[in-house]
DNA sequence: CAATGTGTTGAG
DNA sequence: TCAACACATTGG
């Protein structure tokens, strides 16, 4: 829907009771919530979180508004929230929404991207009709943890040291006494790799005192074309609903720094950061904490 | 200049 | 929390 966008004003114009002079907008409130009258006519859409006021854009329908303000209200609010257009909760869009940041979700209404990119996400996830149809990107998360990756991370060293305080908070336990402990895998599936699976050893190495993901990592690192500067995040699934329990999936997501050039083997729309996304399981339990906008 | 989004206030 | 209203800021 949001495809055609803008440009439908003319309903308004059409008739010759036009606003004409007066720069007062028509009338004055509208019928929506979160919905407010902008003095050209069209209407603007914003919600309120912690006592600030965020913009969701402005929109030529009053409608359309409306829809911004609920998609907003859900992913800033639940599935709880009060919304202009109620009605039984869409499972699928909630994921989406949870396994997007607020800022995300915020930056599609005011674009008017967002009928888009829900489609898309859930036309990849959903009806595929192949195997194993993982949705990855419709999994709810919530963010953990994350490091800009140093040189040595991507270097010849194979392994990427996790902040201590971060694997003692979010990866499970390891028994540092046993010498003959059995190696501890976490599996991880890369969203954007379509759902494969990557395997990470993770181990504690005395010498340097430092929790570590080793084998597999490298791999990892050459095949996504990472390097020192970007910044790998991991997150944890977690319930559209927010709840959380034990045992949960996570993700790790890698924010590519702008590259120079060179190899020019991928594309930043947008010049922005692209993302590598991968999720794994045998995730010891954790308390997430809220997610936040930023 | 027109449109957008923030400052700000007052009501609920 | 929320919307009304004014107006500063953007953007073409």
């Amino acid at each position: 829907m949001s495809t055609s966008t803008q440009e439908a004003e003319q309903d308004w114009m059409a008739g010759d009771e036009a606003v004409a002079s007066s720069p007062r907008a028509r009338s004055s409130s509208s019928r929506y919530k979160g919905v407010v009258p902008q003095p050209n006519g069209r209407w603007g859409a914003q919600i309120y979180e912690r006592h600030a006021r965020v913009w969701l854009g402005t929109f030529a329908d009053e409608a359309a508004a409306a829809r911004a303000y609920d998609v907003a209200a859900l992913r800033f609010r639940g599935r709880g929230a009060a919304v202009n257009s109620p009605g039984p909760a869409d499972a699928a869009e909630m994921a989406f929404l949870a396994a997007r940041p607020k800022a995300e979700v915020v930056d599609m209404l005011r674009k008017h991207t967002y009928d888009d990119e829900l489609r898309q996400a859930l036309r990849s996830g959903g009806a595929g009709g192949g195997g194993g149809d993982h949705a990855l990107a419709l999994v709810p998360r919530v963010p953990l943890f994350e490091k800009a990756v140093t040189p040595s991370d991507v270097g010849r060293l194979n392994r990427l040291v996790v902040p201590k305080l971060h694997a003692e908070k979010h990866f499970p336990p390891l028994d540092e006494g046993a010498d003959a402990a059995p190696p501890v895998l976490l599996a991880f599936e890369d969203v954007d790799g379509g759902g494969k699976v990557w395997r990470f050893r993770y181990s504690f190495w005395s010498s340097s005192q430092s929790y570590v993901l080793t084998r597999g990592w490298s791999r990892f690192v050459r095949e996504k074309g990472i390097i020192a500067g970007d910044t790998v995040a991991f997150s944890q699934a977690a319930s559209a609903d927010g709840e959380m329990d034990v045992k949960r999936r996570m993700f790790i997501e890698c924010r590519k720094r702008k590259r120079k050039d060179g190899g020019g083997d991928d594309f930043c729309p947008g010049g922005g950061a692209r993302v590598v996304r991968l999720f794994g399981a045998n995730i010891a339990a954790s308390a997430i904490g809220a997610s936040c906008m930023c």
